[in-house]
RNA sequence: AGCGGGGUAGAGCAGUGGUAGCUCGUCGGGCUCAUAACCCGGAGGUCGCAGGUUCGAGUCCUGCCCCCGCUACCA
């Protein structure tokens, strides 16, 4: 066997500093690196936990774009918002960093300097599409154009979404520039390559020969896939201002690829880390042999970590190679993707101000669901029974039973082991089995299988209490419910153990209720960890229930977010013919402010207003009775045709008409001036 | 089209050629210390479909169907 490493070195992906965080996220790649690095700190290993996020790139340009604000602006707002939900999550990073900072910066351009000076790059120009108003080279994804194979007009320069084909841009008929509309030229330009197909005859070594055994059969499956058909020189550079600088003269305007830059973070990190404690012996995290490195990914990222991020670090040779890979499979969210744009994710930050306190029941959740083998569900009333059924009914009820029987009893003091039987002795040898059971399957990175041994722990000790009934026996034999006590109080505290890599916050609570600290996983299989005559504190409940109201309001959230999405991708109204500037001058348009406002008796959709128009008072009929409320339209300011010829509607006669926007849904606004103007105001 | 992963009880998942299992739910019983929690028992599966290899296949092979993903910064 592989001997035992002296340290770790634990990466995670760097999240994309597009967006925030959502479950999809943490179930695949946070939760589980972060178990793993509590596990084995609660070893004693030597672990260095990696994060932070992954900043540059055409999409956090273009968003910045959009929103009229900075890249830097973009990348801060979120850089904030997942590094703060982590820690509150209790993500045991030892550093968060990110990409923008200088000590990124210099090391992504260090380590491409020293490959291009030992000539590990291969340069080569090329045609490139490029964009004449924006005065950018065009990423194969901002650009559109008709297939060439099922004449999809919508095709991307990468893809074609319709036939799935994969493409280049200059493959696309008649090509436009998502970001000006215009047809792209083309324009030279110089790309420095890493040769990838160099580096088939190691890969094939190290890992379809070297990893056939103990990388997930996910992963290796993916990476022979790679291999086998064949890899080609990548571009590391990309014709664009947001990112690092190439390090060279030659190369002005070009920064590194976001693929390239982004691995280089988790070394940046850990100078970073090093740096911050007055140490520069970052080395050790990277170039040891005795340093196991670990990336914790998705699926979609296996390529990166695995045969693109493995060839830098061999090509540059001082470095070590990751040494597992488990990628996650993905998450789905009610029966469907996750998915940013549509809004369709439960977003961290927001669950940790809807569920306070609640942290590690989202994060027995995730585990229990994780995604290792295949595509998984997180659904409302599955996390509400998860919590409910298992986490508070078996651990937290358990844990609640035996110390309110302590206190009952015994005042709270512990009590002396008493006589014991069989049963006692078969329990006891049970226990001392966890620590390497839930070990062994932590250390196949099967978390899920290890929390389930966990909650078996909690099982045994609901059983045994329930088979020994010792609130039954504490007349006849006091001395035997000494002993079920003493054994239950000494499960307690092996729980309190062995579930902080799942469950930090409640090992937290759990050992201040039983006064332990300071404990090594290895002594969560012990039985003495509680002495006899010592006190432990009052209960407090570990977990408390999730309400069906609290589920139906994120239900209804969920549907909301489906509502707004099918709103947004409502095809617009066509544009009508143009009409002349006289044309448009005959209609007299003014803010008028509402002075009363009633139902017309009969009809639903009908309000009947009486508004001052500056020129006069007059009554009107709008169809607006579905949307607003009569009393709460007094005194506000909308904007009307006031010489809109005069109509009779459901007895009531109508001057005029209220302007509103007509929502695609078929819900009305009302149009109303951005600050109060006088009553009568025209409108041009 | 090709490639990778998956398709096992109502739901979520294990399963290493030899009696199909776990958690939740469900039904019945027990207990009453405990946040109506805990414990025991039952029902529920032609292991995607069709062939094949084998004494024996959920497991190996072939074909087909369905879901997810695939050298784009969506984990």
């Amino acid at each position: 066997m592989k001997k035992e490493p002296k340290r770790y070195t634990i990466t995670s992906a760097l999240p994309y500093a597009n967006g925030p965080v959502h479950i999809g996220h943490l179930a695949g790649v946070y939760v589980p690196a972060d178990i793993y690095a509590r596990y084995l700190r609660n070893n004693g290993k030597e672990v260095l936990f990696l994060g932070g996020s992954d900043e540059h790139g055409v999409p956090i340009t273009l968003k910045a774009r959009k929103e009229g604000v900075t890249p830097q602006d973009i990348v801060d707002r979120y850089h904030n918002i997942i590094k703060e939900s982590f820690k509150e999550l209790g993500i045991s990073f030892d550093i968060y960093s990110r990409t923008s900072n200088p000590t990124h910066h210099e090391t992504a351009a260090a380590f491409f300097t020293k490959l291009y000076n030992e000539g590990k790059l291969i340069e080569q120009t090329s045609q490139q599409y490029y964009d004449e108003e924006a005065k950018q080279f065009l990423a194969d994804r901002y650009i559109t154009g008709e297939c060439p194979h099922c004449h999809n007009e919508k095709a991307y320069g990468d893809q074609c979404e319709a036939c799935g084909a994969t493409l280049n841009a200059t493959d696309l008929i008649n090509p436009k520039s998502t970001l000006s509309g215009n047809p792209p030229v083309m324009k030279e330009t110089k790309h420095w390559y890493l040769p990838l197909d160099q580096y088939e005859p190691w890969l094939k070594e190290w890992i379809l020969e070297g990893h056939k055994e103990d990388w997930k059969v996910n992963v290796y499956g993916q990476c022979k896939s790679w291999i086998e058909a064949g890899l080609h020189p990548r571009a590391v550079t990309r014709d664009l201002s947001w990112g690092v600088k190439v390090p060279l003269k030659e190369a002005e305007g070009k920064v590194l690829y976001v693929w390239f830059d982004a691995p280089i973070g988790y070394i940046s990190a850990t100078k970073e880390w090093t740096a911050a404690q007055g140490r520069s012996d970052w080395e050790k995290w990277w170039k040891d042999e005795e340093t196991e490195l670990v990336h914790f990914i998705g699926k979609d990222n296996i390529v990166f970590h695995c045969i693109i991020f493995p060839c830098m670090l061999k090509a540059d040779g001082s470095y070590i190679l990751p040494e597992n890979v488990p990628a996650n499979e993905f998450l789905n969210l009610e029966g469907e993707k996750i998915s940013t744009s549509r809004n369709w994710a439960v977003w961290l930050h927001e669950y940790l101000r809807e569920f306070p306190g609640k942290q590690d029941s989202l994060r027995y959740m995730l585990t229990s669901i994780a995604p290792e083998t295949k595509d998984a569900d997180f659904t409302w009333s599955d996390f509400q029974a998860k919590n409910n059924n298992e986490l508070l009914a078996i651990f937290g009820n358990f844990v609640n039973r035996t110390v309110a029987l302590t206190h009952k009893y015994y005042g709270g003091v512990i009590p002396e082991m008493g006589p014991v039987t069989d049963l006692e002795k078969e329990v006891l040898e049970q226990i001392r089995q966890f620590p390497q059971r839930i070990g062994d399957s932590v250390e196949r990175y099967r978390f899920r299988e290890a929390q389930a041994e966990l909650m078996n722990l909690a099982r045994l000790g609901n059983k045994y209490l329930t088979e020994t009934e010792p609130w039954k026996k504490q007349k006849e034999d006091p001395d035997y419910v000494r002993s079920i006590l003493h054994i239950s109080l000494q499960i307690c505290a092996s729980l309190s153990i062995l579930c902080e890599p799942f469950l930090p916050f409640t090992a937290e609570k759990l050992q201040k209720m039983l006064n332990i600290s300071n404990k090594k996983w290895i002594d969560g299989g012990r039985t003495d960890l509680l002495k006899a005559g010592d006190t432990i504190n009052t209960p407090e409940f570990l977990f408390v229930k999730v309400e069906d109201e609290a589920i139906a309001a994120q239900v209804k959230k969920l549907e909301d977010a489906k509502k707004a999405n099918a709103l947004a991708n409502a095809p617009a109204t066509p544009a009508k013919d143009d009409i002349t500037y006289d044309e448009f001058q005959k209609m007299d348009l003014r803010v008028v402010t509402v002075l009363e406002a009633e139902r017309v008796p009969k009809t639903k959709k009908l309000l009947k207003l009486k508004v001052n128009t500056g020129v006069d008072e007059r009554e009107i009929v709008s169809g607006i009775a579905e949307f607003y409320e009569p009393e709460k339209l007094v005194g506000q300011q909308v904007l009307m045709l006031i010489n809109l010829a005069p109509k009779e509607i459901k007895g009531v006669k109508s001057h005029g008409m209220v302007l509103m926007a007509a929502n695609a849904d078929g819900s009305l606004a009302l149009m109303q001036p951005g600050k109060e103007v006088n009553a009568g105001s025209t409108v041009q």
